[in-house]
DNA sequence: CTGAAAGCGCTTACAG
DNA sequence: CTGAAAGCGCTTACAG
């Protein structure tokens, strides 16, 4: 025996929906729908009276359902190790402009250089179903890319291009990059070398940084004696203290090669405080080239990223890849622009 | 005359899905669902072999699924002018971390200053129906906030607070932090000021700010005249050029009043060009206390906010309203505080 | 504690 | 060009 379907009652959003805007408009929810998706399918006039009942009802789409039922959810998801450092910061920037324009909205996840915490953000936002994924780095827990590649989720490696990558990198070539500054410090003639870096754990870009430095120099003939090659936390304070325990032995490097910027500004600092003045006393170079660097005294030599463009890129690439589907990214390499500034000069 | 319901054959997602972890582990869809959302109404037995299940299988649930039925989704959203200054990325990182420990995803949107792009985004986060939404300041067209309200998303506005607000504010008190700083100054008994200033437009803060100095120095029977208070990008090289130029007159301030830092930082590094030192040749003051402020020689006296905290407590009081129906999130102030360095002396 | 099934708000294959 | 209706993958009110 059948009886009536029983009525289930389940309150609703209470947001005015589709068929809310079919019914006023007096065509069916199949083209509602139609008339945003597709125009082109929807006659001129039938068109307009959709258009203006939406509007009166203030309609504004459920995400959940059109996701569901299309399988596409209009998100992507960006994955950097952290926001408190402005060339990630600039990345991200140059993503959701692109991202914006093509209505997409951007999740966003910091993983503060833990693997398992990106492991964690990058499942969390494979859950919202992004459409697509741009990473930092290549340094990451094997399961992560099985987890993209067995959805199908398109991504892109950012920040470091990498030639032998087996993932689609759009960024820079870390490596070339410092033996480039090696160059420049070598042209001027000098012959004894520190080095002050962030860690390298889980950082392949840094990695790559440091084999570039250490491979130029053995090119040279050269090596940095292990007591000057610090490696430590990221900040303007082990700048300035690695500055001191270098320039305090007898024997002191002629140019210090920084990690990056901010170590190079730490050091600058310290070396003014204790009397000493680069280019005449030792030669120095950051990497990055943040707002500050150049308007700093003396002004930081120091290699450009421009980091919004990464962004931009990755973002154009991703929209590419979820358009066409089945199509790998395409990768690419972004210049840096070596800035030879005041903070290097020829070897005493 | 009724015939088989036709089989619509649609392409799934090809994802496993809950249904076949049911199966797997012999229970029901709602088991499963139960055996995840409300643990403890499934027995320890049933709920490890869901568990077992659906690790084996390697489901993740969908999430466009889950915030159809469930009409939450887990994400929240957060918007503000732009990435590119430290101070609003600090901000974001506080609050990602928060809600990313909650189970929540993070939607970030960029206005740039544009209160027309501020309300896309934010329609576009409803839309995707964030489950609530961080707002920086109240500078936004109306139709903004009818928008949350009619939805009843709730939302905080952050970064300003605003005692007399109509909206639920979590930041600090940009007036009173500005008279302080004139306070500080007057007690160093400086009598002639000049102010750089970052644009007034569609900022609520900034305005807050120039209001504290005027209204501080108003009590004190002083004002800036109109040629020494300079409005302009917010960058080191409008500070740099705006300190020349007032500097250039036969008539100078003995103290500079600067929007930021970061115009302050300009303004002393052409300072340091034209041989002109603080604090004996003049006093300044910033306000946000970046990083490079306190290292830079001499160091900047400024106002320190602790922008992650903002973020931090933002999340916070969301994530509370959003469990507690119809709870609006209580204002939270932030107290800056105000770093004395090198930058301020006695008036000459 | 567990299950059968309606319902969340859309899209789209099919039929006309 | 348009509509009727199945289906997307979950949750949950109801019944037991």
């Amino acid at each position: 025996m059948e009886g009536e379907p029983i009525r289930r009652t389940r309150n609703g959003s209470g947001r005015v929906k589709l068929q809310e805007v079919a019914q006023k408009a007096n065509v069916s929810t199949a083209t509602v729908s139609r008339a945003f998706n597709e125009p082109s399918k929807v006659s001129e006039e039938v068109r307009q009276r959709v258009f203006e009942a939406a509007h009166a009802l203030n309609w504004i789409p459920n995400a959940a359902g059109r996701a569901l039922a299309s399988r596409k959810t209009q998100i992507a998801g960006a994955i950097i190790p952290t926001l408190d450092n402005e060339i990630f910061a600039n990345q991200i920037s140059g993503m959701q402009s692109v991202f914006s324009k093509h209505g997409f909205t951007l999740l966003l996840g910091c993983s503060n250089y833990d693997p398992q915490e990106g492991l964690r953000q990058a499942r969390a936002m494979l859950a919202r179903g992004v459409d697509a994924i741009a990473i930092v780095g290549e340094d990451h827990p094997p399961e992560l890319f099985e987890a993209l590649r067995s959805r199908h989720v398109p991504y892109v490696v950012t920040y470091a291009f990498n030639r032998t990558s087996p993932h689609p990198c759009i960024g820079f070539d870390n490596y070339a990059a410092f033996r480039e500054i090696v160059e420049h410090l070598l042209s001027l003639g000098h012959r004894s070398f520190g080095a002050i870096f962030q860690p390298l754990d889980n950082n392949d870009r840094v990695r790559a940084r440091l084999k570039g430095v250490v491979d130029r120099l053995k090119d040279a003939g050269l090596a940095i004696a292990e007591d000057r090659c610090l490696i430590g936390p990221s900040t303007m304070d082990f700048g300035a203290s690695s500055f001191l325990h270098m320039m305090g032995q007898t024997d002191r490097p002629t140019a210090i090669i920084c990690g990056n910027d901010n170590i190079a500004l730490g050091a600058l600092l310290r070396a003014k405080e204790i009397g000493l003045d680069a280019p005449t006393d030792f030669s120095i170079t950051g990497f990055d080239n943040l707002a500050i660097s150049s308007r700093f005294r003396p002004t930081l030599t120091t290699m450009m990223i421009d980091n919004q463009e990464i962004g931009r890129r990755a973002a154009t690439a991703l929209l590419q890849a979820i358009a066409e589907r089945n199509h790998v990214p395409d990768p690419v390499e972004i210049k840096p622009e070596l800035k030879i500034r005041q903070s290097t000069g020829p070897a005493p």
